[in-house]
DNA sequence: AACAGTATTTAAAACGTTTTGGAACCTAAC
DNA sequence: GTTAGGTTCCAAAACGTTTTAAATACTGTT
């Protein structure tokens, strides 16, 4: 309610030295910045955001626009990561505003924001390959920051799990390990992550001198059910010809591939190994299966204050391509992994 | 980009006359108007929320600030009602921000985005027993809108299930079918809705002369665990101790609720009655259980167009106490419910 | 005591919109 | 040909802030 206009009269003062002091500009006096500084905290005030986004061009508010299908479930890993960013965000005192959008045009959201001028920036998440969204911003030249990269060398802002060496970790995992035939339960076949992964497989299958077949790679959704199907039809092979390890997108679709091959009667590890991806959101954990989950390991919440960061460096002038960040992940080896079985080793 | 000056500019005419002619405004002729309208589309003009919100007052978004603790998952719930309400605000042009916020005390991010000044209302949802936001926001003179209500006879604006009356519909059905012990495994103490369906259980269950025991109503978190754990001390009392019929305050509960009996072995609904209140979000669903489930039914997401629409109303100057609805609950009774077992009757 | 040099403050413009109070124009009536 | 009444338009103020350019107030030096 108070503005600047009441503590320079309050002070006998111009609003220009007010707005000064209270913005930390060195011309103004220490005496004179106190003084303002306790006043406008016992006039409780605070600048109006609609003055000085007309102004400065800034509002303070980034967004995150989250495309919802009716009958979606929430996705708890974008939540954990709103929580982040909106915590992070806050201590600049920037407000994280997410808008739940409904278009099937994946960019039309955005030029509605940007043309309503209201958001000095954006968090994308989830980019999918060539993602429309990210060649607008870009000509728009808004400042924004994704989640995950499209390709190997983007020019935009990202915070980035290493997701090719995530899948080459586990492929040499599996490698040392004595399995030949390994299989690729992967996610969905448009998002970037899941293509990045491919590439990390083939090329790690193929230094490792390991045959790529066609049927061990299956792309689809992120979901127990998912995972399930696809194992069941994998691990309904003759056991000559059936994979003897499975590599795994995520823990969901690992918790699906566990029934699957305890519905087969197959033992994990021995006759079936199992590794996947852990981002480690609370849901669904790989520690409290059985057996535990040997997985590569990436907590999703450690991408909230680098992407927070990365994007308010993007608004004060930062360079895109100075705000790359890929991060890798670490194996962990619990006890879904063992030796090849010998039995039907080629 | 492009800005009123910009259009008044091309057209030889005064921002005031342009104002006036996008808005609507009578006393600008036909002729201009059509012109003005072609001009601001062709130039793809759109109005720059900031200035609107400096002299208007009005910043065209509305805010719902969801608390979210750290490792709490998203409740799928709420993503529902933000999907439609975002639908819904949308075609009025009013942008749903949502904000996620961390801190404990309830009240200081409604302060904290009130004194900002960028959002024209907000949108409250799980009111607790007198709830300090709802106190704090009347006082402040803010419009907004509760999903739920805190009391019987509120002063705010809400949108809302009957709950008392669908815990008596639910418990007049039990009477009905001859069961007598009846036990009711509630929501969170602390939420509204679960002391209005204690009130209606409680009024219910004396009309129909049943006698009310402490320990067969309790108060928890809507999870299946909670249910499942709850379910289970229910039922270790003796046969002729135990309640015959459980009333549970969402599916979540009633999953849980089944997989206990199922582990004593009770089979439902010869041994045990349940039902449950479902809201409809697709997580967990009633009637692909086994048996499938007896409930009381309202859709959450009928809810959305309804609270959008009475923000708009109080936006526009309604007064608060006209823009109260509740919803009435529809009993659907399937295999869930039968007659109360009789050798174990009272 | 005058001067430059610096430190501190101010007035005013700007941002893009809405709205108030007139002004200009037209039409019809006297 | 003046007046009245209505229609259509405009100039300017206002919203609350930031910022530019200029003014004033202090220093210390000569």
């Amino acid at each position: 309610m108070a503005t600047l206009k009441d503590i320079s009269e309050e002070l006998d003062l111009s609003v220009a030295t007010v707005s000064r002091a209270l913005n930390g500009f060195p011309e103004v006096s220490e005496k004179t910045r106190e003084l303002v500084e306790k006043t406008a905290q016992r006039m409780n005030y605070r600048p109006n955001r609609a003055a000085q986004k007309l102004v400065s061009g800034r509002s303070g508010m980034v967004g995150m626009l989250v495309p919802l299908q009716p009958g979606m479930s929430a996705e708890s890993s974008l939540v954990e990561v709103i929580m982040g960013l909106s915590a992070r965000l806050a201590e600049r005192d920037i407000d994280l505003v997410m808008q739940v959008i409904l278009d099937e045009d994946p960019v039309a959201p955005y030029r509605r924001m940007i043309s309503k001028n209201t958001l000095d920036g954006f968090i994308l998440n989830a980019p999918q390959v060539s993602d429309p969204r990210i060649a607008f911003l870009q000509q728009a030249k808004v400042p924004f920051v994704v989640h995950g990269r499209i390709d190997d060398d983007p020019t935009h802002a990202f915070y980035d799990l290493d997701n090719a060496d995530a899948a080459a970790q586990a492929v040499n995992l599996l490698a040392d390990l004595g399995h030949q035939r390994i299989a690729f339960i992967n996610g969905p076949e448009s998002a970037a992550f899941a293509n990045q992964r491919t590439s990390g497989f083939n090329a790690a299958m193929r230094t490792r001198m390991l045959s790529l077949q066609a049927d061990f790679l299956s792309y689809g959704e992120n979901t127990r059910a998912s995972g399930y199907m696809r194992a069941l039809s994998l691990l309904a092979l003759p056991p000559d010809a059936r994979p003897t390890a499975l590599l795994c997108a995520s823990t969901a679709l690992a918790h699906g591939v566990l029934r699957a091959a305890g519905d087969r009667g197959l033992s994990v590890p021995k006759d079936l190994s199992i590794i996947c991806h852990d981002d480690l959101v609370p849901v669904l954990t790989s520690d409290d299966t059985n057996p535990p989950l040997t997985v590569t390991k990436a907590a999703l919440s450690l991408a909230c204050a680098p992407l927070a960061d990365k994007l308010i460096a993007l608004l004060n002038g930062a360079s895109p391509v100075e705000q790359q960040t890929t991060e890798r992940a670490e194996l962990i080896v619990r006890q879904s992994t063992g030796p090849a079985p010998r039995s039907i080793g080629a």
